[in-house]
DNA sequence: CGACCTACTTTGCGATGCAAAGCAGACCGT
DNA sequence: ACGGTCTGCTTTGCATCGCAAAGTAGGTCG
């Protein structure tokens, strides 16, 4: 079997959008798709193990890109940032999960056929 | 519940190694994984939709990773690269696989608890 | 009222992905 | 037998990006 047709791309993963396929942002955004009502930017600095200038820098981004907001206010006589997901920022990440979905069973059953199902 | 000591750090995710958290990378790994025997040149690029350029600076990364071993022969009287996935190789990527399954699985958890699972 | 702390932002640099151009050998037509 | 084209790969150049160190603003505490 000399490399169907079909088989061209079959691995090129088109769908990992570069934006969220990001170690840092892949975890800012895994934290705030579980909290809708959104994060402040200290607990999300600890939960991605982040610098302030990273953490500043990536939410920056990914407000660009429209996938997250930034609802920036004032708490305890603090300055205090809410990170919220979006709804299209929601929808694009759900989108890629699924592309990675596919690649982890892509991987999984090429490494080794069946492996928790005892191939039998 | 204001963020636990244990959630520091819960969605760093260190193990994606930068080498293979990559679009094109994690291709032509997940390529090769299923391939012991290797594959040439030309199949991975059509494989991963790469171009010439693209695929050879990828490999050579890889390579200097220790991750793939690169074997340059002839057949057929033409250059040949068969490219082979190391046993090093094998078992970090299967590692970074590890690590990606858990991200599918703390984000698909915390999207929507039991998304496909007709929630009852 | 001055030294430190939290909450961010900005700057600078080294690394990296990507595409366009380059190179070498094989095949093909005449 | 030789000019052109094709395949197979490498090199170069640039624009982008992640990251860490430094910078700013305002609050608190001694």
């Amino acid at each position: 079997m000399a490399l169907a047709d079909a088989d061209e791309g079959r691995f090129s993963y088109e769908g990992l959008d570069r934006t969220i396929h990001e170690k840092a942002r892949l975890g800012v955004l895994t934290s705030l798709v579980g909290h809708p009502k959104g994060l402040p930017f200290p607990d999300l600095k600890r939960l991605c193990n982040l610098t302030d200038g990273n953490l500043s820098r990536h939410l920056a981004v990914l407000q660009e890109a429209g996938l997250v907001s930034l609802q920036k206010g004032h708490a305890h006589n603090r300055p205090q940032t809410l990170c919220r997901l979006t709804p299209a920022g929601r929808a694009r990440f759900l989108e890629y999960l699924a592309v990675l979905e596919r690649v982890v069973r892509d991987a999984a059953e090429a490494a080794g056929p069946a492996p928790d199902l005892k191939t039998a």
